[in-house]
DNA sequence: GGTACTCACCTTAGCTGC
DNA sequence: GACCGCAGCTAAGGTGAG
């Protein structure tokens, strides 16, 4: 989808069309999830630090961003893909494999069906996407790259909506293209691929995989080889099971004691049981997460026993890892996550578990329950209420940094 | 000076059991 | 008993995508 967050705010505000308009969190410490192509002109792009975009681009309108909103148009954009076909792989929200080999009988060829997807998208959701169309995934992905429209300082040029990499063109397509295109190339790899002198995909075919293997690591290196020469041969997986279920936040101002530290990761391991029983999930490693305030950043993890579903269970083994963090520096960011999913054991509690709490099954059920009914925030761990009132984080509640929710007066 | 959030995957190191 | 090789697991950190 091109510029999916604020296509979906001009679906519902259509007087934003043409205007520069970044999503985004807007704090000190916020960053832009997506900008419009108005916006993209000025030079300003995703993950770049609100700050930053705001002096770039003073006129534009920054909006807080809506992730329930994005998630429910994300939706439809992919019941139009399943009627397509069911080999349907979510990359994210916007982006997806479509497997259409099975499709071909009935709606013609690839770029048949890469036109017929964008004019369904178009005529009944009214957003823009675009499409690329290869015999593997991650030339698909670059194709599709290639079919969007470009911001450059002088204005916007269209896309072609729809490119076509050929079977056997792959190599013609792929080698003039700058290195960091690949799937895999961030800035780290990058580095270390221009001090061997590479700077196009192209270069990178032409390196011995042992150099590259002994530059970037064994899977990598070899991974990498494989693409530069075109090689891909992953399927599209339409149902792969999660493999962690997470939560973190960088708050407004550090935290330096840890006590307040406990209180949020109380907050967050509720609403990360929560998401895994949603799942119907549970898991035995659970990591913390804390990032200073000079940006270093540790993690703790501990696999317990059991797998563990409940916010008590999850904040229990949270804190336990807590403890062992000194936070006087200054702590900017608190994250936990649970790992090692499995479904939930059905189990006889230990003494030991009766009399530390983890016998919450009944107890997660009916707060689920009053959530499903009420809303997220009518019930929530004691510690918070006792604390600073009830607040419970949900997913995409903070999206994109602290402040997102309090962007400035239009 | 300024760096969000979520998730996946890899590497390395240390430990344990055989 | 000490040591080796190996596999499997855990912990910690790093990298990357969107």
């Amino acid at each position: 989808m091109d510029a999916f967050y604020v296509a979906c705010e001009v679906r519902r505000r259509p007087e934003l069309a043409g205007l520069p308009v970044v999503v985004g969190g807007y704090g000190e410490r916020g960053v832009v999830a997506a900008a419009s192509y108005e916006a993209r002109r000025h030079g300003v792009h995703s993950a770049m630090p609100s700050v930053r975009a705001q002096r770039l681009c003073p006129q534009a309108l920054f909006l807080p961003g809506d992730h329930e909103w994005y998630a429910e148009v994300s939706h439809e954009v992919f019941e139009v893909f399943r009627s397509v076909t069911p080999l349907v792989e979510g990359i994210s929200l916007d982006e997806a494999f479509l497997d259409v080999t099975g499709a071909r009988r009935r709606l013609g060829d690839g770029v048949a069906i890469a036109h017929h997807v964008r004019r369904r998208i178009a005529d009944e959701l009214g957003l823009a996407c675009s499409v690329g169309v290869a015999a593997s995934k991650f030339v698909a992905k670059l194709a599709s790259e290639a079919a969007k429209p470009r911001a450059t300082p002088t204005g916007i040029v269209a896309g072609a909506g729809v490119v076509e990499v050929r079977p056997g063109e792959e190599l013609a397509f792929l080698h003039p293209l700058a290195v960091e295109a690949l799937w895999g190339v961030g800035p780290a790899t990058l580095e270390r691929l221009t001090r061997l002198g590479v700077t196009t995909i192209g270069d990178l075919a032409a390196l011995p995989e042992a150099v590259l293997v002994g530059a970037v690591g064994k899977a990598h290196g070899h991974h990498l080889h494989e693409l530069a020469h075109a090689r891909d041969d992953r399927a599209v997986e339409p149902d792969r099971a999660p493999k962690s279920v997470g939560h973190e936040q960088t708050f407004t101002h550090d935290l330096f004691d840890l006590d307040a530290c406990r209180t949020e990761l109380v907050r967050m391991a509720d609403a990360v049981a929560s998401r895994l029983r949603a799942s119907g999930l549970a898991g035995r490693t659970v990591t913390l997460k804390v990032r200073f305030h000079d940006f270093e950043t540790i993690t703790r993890s501990h696999t317990l026993d059991e797998p563990a579903d409940s916010g008590p269970a999850v904040a229990r083994a949270a804190s336990s890892l807590l403890a062992s963090v000194d936070p006087t520096p200054g702590v900017r960011l608190l994250g936990v996550s649970v790992s090692n999913l499995a479904p939930p054991a059905a189990r006889q509690l230990t003494l030991d578990e009766a009399s530390h709490g983890a016998g919450w099954d009944e107890a997660s059920r009916a707060v689920d329950d009053i959530r499903r009914r009420y809303g997220a925030a009518a019930i929530g761990p004691a510690t918070l209420v006792e604390r600073d009132g009830l607040r419970v984080t949900r997913r995409g509640a903070q999206p994109w940094g602290p402040g997102s929710n309090d962007p400035p007066a239009e």
